[in-house]
DNA sequence: TTGCTCCTCACGTCACGTGAGGTGGC
DNA sequence: TTGCTCCTCACGTCACGTGAGGTGGC
């Protein structure tokens, strides 16, 4: 008999396949602090993890790679979504007043605004040398029509 | 007497502030080969630049940070960019056949078209990132939409 | 001459990679 | 039982950071 699909139990070597990274580098994390310690486990056991622990790696992951930030700025943006997390939870619990869910909704956009202008900066960094290439491949065409 | 104006010399804390990054950084990549060594120089002596040198660290780094490239990936990329340097020397020499010339900026194309690729790739995968961040900022002004 | 930047070792650090030797679950 | 993946040290590596002690040019 199974159960109503609860989230599915895998091991480091799983999780690093699905994340794109190796398990020495969850290990990592876990001994920094940036992950908290896979639950239930004692010494010399192995980790199991769940499918949202594989989404929230995934995520930092990504932010890690495409910004470019270090680890510790890493842990300050994964504090920024534990926190996110507690206010998504007291947000959806029961005898929340209107004025704490908009101070909650307030905060959420806050959030998602300071993220949303570290990747816009990187994205308009591309952009810059992207259209310098571009440049530079229109010369050469245009050379490249002058020789005909 | 000046003469005319000749490629500012400067010295290396000067070409890594222009750059943004530490002399220490310009050293290790000569040390490793990947610059070449500032030239007319006895060890111990200090080391030499000229404008050019600021301007091909430049774009190196900018390559290095916006793509996230190792400093093997890296040394690929400069060996290319001396071997284009080369070319556009050969093109810009006379008595060099039209054919050729042809072949050169052919090839030209071949080396920004790959750059290229690689810029893009960087570009779409920011672009998603910041596809999922706004869509998460919509969810919330919806939510706050809802509350009123 | 006095600062300032430069020089060359050389050890330290950050973010993991890579075995070494051993244990645990399909 | 046999593979496979997992575990914990612990040393190695990459890309620099950071003094230590000394020399060189406005």
């Amino acid at each position: 008999m199974m159960g109503p699909t609860v989230s599915q139990a895998l091991r480091i070597g799983e999780v690093a396949k699905q994340v794109g990274t190796t398990p020495r580098t969850i290990r990592y994390y876990e001994e920094l602090g940036l992950l908290p310690p896979a639950e239930h486990r004692a010494s010399g056991q192995h980790r199991v993890y769940g499918e949202d622990d594989v989404e929230r790696l995934r995520e930092a992951l990504q932010l890690k790679e495409l910004l470019g930030l270090s680890l510790d700025e890493l842990r300050e943006l994964l504090e920024a979504e534990e926190a996110r997390a507690a206010r998504r939870e007291e947000f959806w619990s029961e005898g929340v007043s209107p004025a704490r869910r908009r101070e909650i909704l307030v905060q959420g956009l806050d959030h998602v605004d300071r993220q949303l202008e570290l990747v816009r900066r990187r994205r308009d960094d591309i952009g810059a040398l992207e259209r310098e290439l571009e440049e530079h491949r229109a010369r050469i065409t245009q050379r490249f029509d002058e020789l005909t």
